[in-house]
DNA sequence: CGTCCTGCGTGACAAATATCACAGGATAGC
DNA sequence: GCTATCCTGTGATATTTGTCACGCAGGACG
C-alpha cells in the first residue's frame, strides 16, 4: 500500500494509515470478472494499478461499455452503497493486470463521517462517474456509429495510453452494442481518410 | 416547511429544523427552468410540491429526457456538488406548478458531516439516480423506438398518477429524441393494439 | 367569416444500421 | 501439412428510423 500513497495526494494522515490497516490488497489477472452484474455488493474498490471497465449487460447477453476506472479511482457504486440497497447492476472486468484494494463497507461509511477527505473523494468520484454517464447518454442517444467508433477509439487510447489498440471488430462491436460488420466498415473508411491504421493485430490511431 | 415534514421522516429532529431555518422556500410555475445547463449550482434544491423533469440539452437544442423529481427527492447534481465543479449540465425544469426548498451548498457541507440521516439521504438519492440513470441507458442502447415509447408512457403514468397524459406527439418526439412523425405511427399502432386509446387532447394508458 | 397557428396523419423516399451468407487469411495444436 | 478456430471483408438485403411534402382539423383572434 505504502507504494501507492502518491495516489491519494489529498486523504488525511489518518485516513492514509487506515486504508493500510483495514484494506486488502487484491492483484487480478486481465479478463478477470471483479463485480458482477446482480451480484452483491460487500466491499469498497478502489483502483491501484492497471486499468478497470464497467459495462452494462442485459438480459441476451448484450453489452454496453460504460467507462474506466484508473488508478486512485474509486468504483462509485461500490463507495456509497449502504445497508438498504447494495446489489450492482454493472460488472467491472480488468482490462490488464490490476491491483485492487478493496475495504469492507462498514469502515467506509465510517470514514465518511470521520474523515473530511473522505467525503471529497466520495463525492468527487460520484460526480465524475455521474458526468462520465451523461457524456455516454449524450453520445448514444445524439450521434451515429461513426462518430460513436471514434470517440471510443479516443477514449480507449487516452485510457491506455498507447495508440496501438490491441483489440479485436468484435469486442468493439460488443461494447458498442452494433455488430462486427457495421464496425468493420466504418474502420474501413476510418482507414482512407487516413485517421487510423489498420494493423494485423489491432489499431494504429493516427489522427482522431 | 412544517406541512412538508412528513416526505422525510428519516431525518433526525435537528436537521428537520435546520432545514426549516436555512432553507429558503420557492414556488415555480408549470414550464419554469429551474437549472440551466451551463448554469452555476450554488444552491441544493429539494423538490417539495409538484414535478420536475431533468433533461440534457445538446448544443444544437436536442434533447433527451432523464428522469423525474418527485416531492421528498433532492436533485442529486446539486446535493453533492464540491467548491472544485460547479456546473449544471442537464436542465430542470418544472412539469407541473411546484415548490422547491432550497439551501445554499456551504449548509449542506456542514450536515454532510453533522447529521448521519443527511449523509444517509444523499447518499440514497444519488444512488437511485445513478440506477435510473442506467435505466434509461438501457432503454437507449439496447430497444427501439416503439419499446422505448411504451416505457415513456408507463414511466409518465406512474410520475403523474394518472392514465391521461395530456401530451402532444411532439413533445414526446423530443424528450425521446426521435421525430414526431415516427412517435405518430407508433402510437396509432399502440392505438390498433389496444394499449391505448388516442383523446382529443391527449393520451388515455388503457393496458401497458 | 377569413387567416394564422399548432398539432396531427400519411405516403414516398432516404439514411443508418442490422442481418445473412460466404470466402479468405492467420494461427495454434496435432 | 491438416484441421479447427478466430478474425476479417464484402455484397445483398431487411429493418428501423429520419426526412420531406402535403393536406386536414381545430382553436384563437382580428
Amino acid at each position: 500500500m505504502e507504494e501507492y500513497r502518491h495516489l491519494f495526494p489529498d486523504l488525511e494522515e489518518g485516513l492514509q494509515r487506515e486504508l493500510q490497516e483495514k484494506g486488502r490488497i487484491l492483484a487480478v489477472k486481465a479478463g478477470q470478472i471483479l463485480l458482477q452484474s446482480g451480484q452483491n455488493i460487500r466491499n469498497t474498490m478502489i483502483v491501484l494499478d492497471g486499468l478497470i471497465k464497467l459495462y452494462r449487460e442485459n438480459d441476451e447477453g448484450n453489452e454496453f461499455f460504460m467507462y474506466h476506472l484508473h488508478p486512485g479511482d474509486g468504483c462509485a457504486l461500490s463507495l456509497i452503497c449502504d445497508r438498504s440497497f447494495k446489489v450492482s447492476s454493472v460488472t467491472a472486468k480488468a482490462v490488464t493486470d490490476s491491483v485492487v484494494l478493496v475495504v469492507p463497507l462498514e469502515q467506509t461509511e465510517n470514514w465518511m463521517r470521520q474523515y473530511r477527505t473522505w467525503y471529497h473523494f466520495v463525492v468527487g468520484t460520484y460526480r465524475r462517474r455521474y458526468e462520465e454517464l451523461l457524456e455516454t447518454i449524450d453520445h448514444i442517444a445524439f450521434q451515429n456509429m461513426d462518430e460513436r467508433l471514434e470517440f471510443y477509439l479516443r477514449r480507449h487510447r487516452a485510457a491506455l495510453h498507447t495508440n496501438v489498440l490491441e483489440i479485436t471488430n468484435t469486442q468493439i462491436a460488443q461494447e458498442l452494442n452494433s455488430s462486427r460488420e457495421v464496425i468493420s466498415r466504418l474502420m474501413k473508411k476510418l482507414a482512407e481518410d487516413g485517421k487510423v491504421r489498420l494493423l494485423k493485430s489491432g489499431i494504429e490511431i493516427l489522427k482522431l
